[in-house]
Parts: structure tokens; sequence; C-alpha cells
DNA sequence: GAGTGGTCTAGACCACGAG
DNA sequence: TCGTGGTCTAGACCACTCA
């Protein structure tokens, strides 16, 4: 027995499907649409949280909701690139990046495999689409290779990846834990995103030929513009060892 | 600032974390909660729907609002075990597999790359901790590949795992799509789960060294029961041809 | 300042679960 | 049958955005 929100979500799914809001168009007012549909506005509120969870909608307070303009989503390949994740999406995005040196504490110790206190850099990069965010990462860097140009400020992203990539022995082993989780309160903010849209949350460790962490990264990737993809190539040795 | 739902929320989380509330208890009743911290029952409501996002609450109709008894969470690890992903889990959980013969149809021969129409087995593979529901795969096989005592009814898990293997070639490839969402209507059912609690969907495609897909898997894992680990071991051959 | 969404209230009635 | 959660109402007031 399907509620009257769902009932309302459907049939606003169906009129967006079929044209009758242009993408990035504003809907009617949520007091508006509760007059149409004759239901309170919380019933109506509840509608549209279902396609907010679904990246359908886009809510912006104080100015309306929006039909998403972008449908096409981001595959985040894993395995590859470490010090340049946003680089492994396959679409065009703005990139910044944001340096600061800061000393290891908390989970960043184990991950990194450091003493507390030793000296890392942080990378902070926001991916955009057009103006609106796209997605977050933190990457966390042992700052001994790190160039000290590149170790605060806003240097540009090409660079990071290229310099890193210079100074550093090949990599032998990226690890990439996989979480589905609702947005915290700040990825809420950052990624102007409703709270009730999952992202995936990608903790990546890569570790050169000598077994030393060299990269530490924090991914978060709203699950309405990306996924990710990994891919594995079986060879004997790999399939025993790894038991 | 807060709202009183989120201020509520975190008293609840202190309380179960400080084992105000024993694992596997009920709490108050909503009404009495709602009582208890002034406020009316949508907003109690709203404070408990957080919780069950977070997975530290289990909601049940008629019943009442329950602590989560497991709070461990399961490693899927990804790339291994194809044909036997529930045993890629590092937990004692009990397996279940229900095996129906169907014709490929809509995303399957896409995923399979085969002629619509043409002979599957589908096993439908429900993990259990205890006595709820952890867990849910579907496997898609070419019925060719499918010994015939499998290929319906309930067989052993443990049987249908070894005789796939044993029947097909070794695998070349295992592709895995990740994707973090919300429960469909059905998974909320299945899998006992909230609305608002996030799940991991994975697609496996193996393939094995004729280039043919073996195998094609959907799983659904509960973002508060299981995580995903991907490993990759970088060799120079790889990161150029990958490119 | 006008209009939008965000939060909350104090009820009502329905649907489910267990004794 | 009774207590539980599920859904919904018809408002109120606050916070944000934009002209």
């Amino acid at each position: 027995m399907p509620s009257r929100r769902h009932i309302i979500a459907e049939d606003l799914r169906r009129q967006i499907a079929a044209g009758h809001f242009e993408a990035g168009e504003r809907l009617p007012s949520e007091a508006r649409l509760a007059t149409l549909y004759a239901v309170s506005t919380p019933t109506l509120r509840s509608a549209l949280a279902l396609l907010q969870g679904e990246g359908l909608v886009d809510k912006i307070h104080g100015s309306g909701n929006f039909v998403r303009r972008h449908r096409h989503k981001v595959m985040y390949i894993g395995g590859k690139g470490a010090a340049a994740p946003w680089a492994t999406a396959s679409a065009p995005l703005r990139v910044s990046v944001r340096a600061t040196n800061l000393p290891a504490h908390g989970h960043l110790t184990d991950l990194l495999n450091v003493q507390p206190q030793s000296p890392l850099t942080e990378f902070l990069v926001v991916t955009h689409e057009g103006k609106l965010p796209h997605s977050l990462a933190h990457l966390y860097v042992p700052r001994d290779l790190v160039p000290a140009d590149l170790a605060s400020g806003s240097p540009l992203p090409e660079e990071v990846a290229m310099r890193l990539a210079q100074l550093r022995p090949p990599l032998a082993q990226v690890e990439e834990k996989v979480s589905a989780r609702l947005p915290t309160a700040e990825e809420t903010r950052a990624l102007r995103i409703g709270a009730s849209l999952a992202v995936l949350s990608i903790t990546r460790v890569a570790t050169d030929t000598a077994g030393r962490v060299v990269e530490a990264s924090l991914l978060v990737l709203p699950s309405d513009r990306a996924d990710a993809l990994f891919t594995t190539r079986s060879m004997a040795e790999e399939r025993t060892s790894t038991t």
C-alpha cells in the first residue's frame, strides 16, 4: 500500500522524466505543491526528500527545489593514479587544491604508519562540475615526499600530481576501503547535498616498494555523481598468495 | 546551531555508548521518549531516524526501537572468490542459497554478454548473522556452467562454490562496480533495515581467460554491517597497459 | 522585504506485533 | 485487545536568498 509521499514522489519522477520540468528548472514552491497535491507541507517535503535521496532534485534553502542538471555519473577508477585520484574521473571536472602542513594525529598515524606529531602535508582537493561542488578528497603525504613549494597555499593540481609522482619510488600496492554512508553535517554543506543522499567513502592507502606508506587519502563521492570501479586481473601467483 | 533532533540523537548515542541501554534492549516507547525530552512525536522520531541511519538502532513496527546487538563489521574482499562472494567475509555467517533457472533478460544480457532468452541459473544467496538477515546476493551463471543437480532448489552453499569453480576455466578478470545508495523498498523488507540506512551495491562480473563472462553478481551490503576492501598490486606492465 | 525552505507542535487515525 | 510504531494534518515561527 503506497503512502501519499510515495505517490507524490512517483508523480514528480514521472513528470521530470517526461520533461515537464526542464533540467535546472525550479519546481513550484513547497507550499504550492502541497496545495496542488492537497497534502500538508510535511508530507510534501517527505516526498521531495525521496527524490533528493535519489539525486533527482537539488534543494537550496531560500531558493527552491531544482531538477538536477547533470545526470551523468563519473566513474572512479580504483587502484590507479594514487596522488591524483581526481584524475581518474571520466568527465571534465574543475579541480582546486589547498595545501596545509600539519603534524600526524589520531587516525592518520595509523593510516600512514608514522609516529604521532611527524610532519605531514594535507592536500584538500575539491572538484567542481560547473559551479557546483562535485566531490571532496583529503590527501595526506609525509612531508619529506613533498617539494617545499607545493607544501602550502593553492598549488596547481596537475603540478601536485606530477611532482609527487617524480619524488617517490614506484608504488607497490594500493589498498582501498570502501564504505557507503550518509554524509556528515559538514559534507552536506561542503558538497551542497541533502542529508539523505548516500555517499561513497573511500580510504585509500598507497605503499611503495619498500613497504612505506607514501600517501593516505580520504575520498567522499556523492552517490548521484560517482560510482567506483575496481578491476582485478587474476594471475596464478596472486590467487594463491593472497589467500 | 544544533536542532533539537540532533541534540536528542546525540544524547541517546551517548547513553547507548555509556551502556545505559544494553545491546538488544528495547528503548522506551517513542511517546514516552517524546515526553521525556519534551518534544512532539515527529521530532522525536526524526531523532531516532538519525540513529537508524547510523545503524545504532533497529526499528521494529509494533514492537519498539532496539539497540543493535552486533557492532562488528564484516569486510568484503574484492577481486577474489568469484562464485563465492559470501565466503570472502571475515565473520561466521550462516548462508542459504536458492537456485532458479531463468532466461536472460534486461540488464542481465548486457552484464553477461549473452543473447536474450539464453539459459541462466540464478542463485539467490541470503546470509544471516544469528537470526537476522545480513546481506543479499544474486548470482547469475550461464546454464552450461552449472551442474544439473545444483540448478534448482536449495543446494549447499559450499557445494555451489566448489562445483562451479571446478567446471570452468580459470578466471582472467573480475570487475566490480561499487555504488552507495539507499535501499529499495524490497531490500528494506528483506534485510530488515530502515530506509535511511545506506547500502553498498556491488556489481561483479567475472571473465574467464577466453573472454567469456562466467558469472555476474549483484551484491547488497548494508553499510552498518559491511565495508569493502580492494587491494591492487602495481606491476609495471599494468600501470601502462590499463591507461 | 518578499519568498523560499527548515524546524517544530499537538494532536488524529491507521497498521503491526505479541500476549 | 493493547501497546507499539507509521502516517498525516494545519498550522506556527525561524533562517536563508535574492532583489
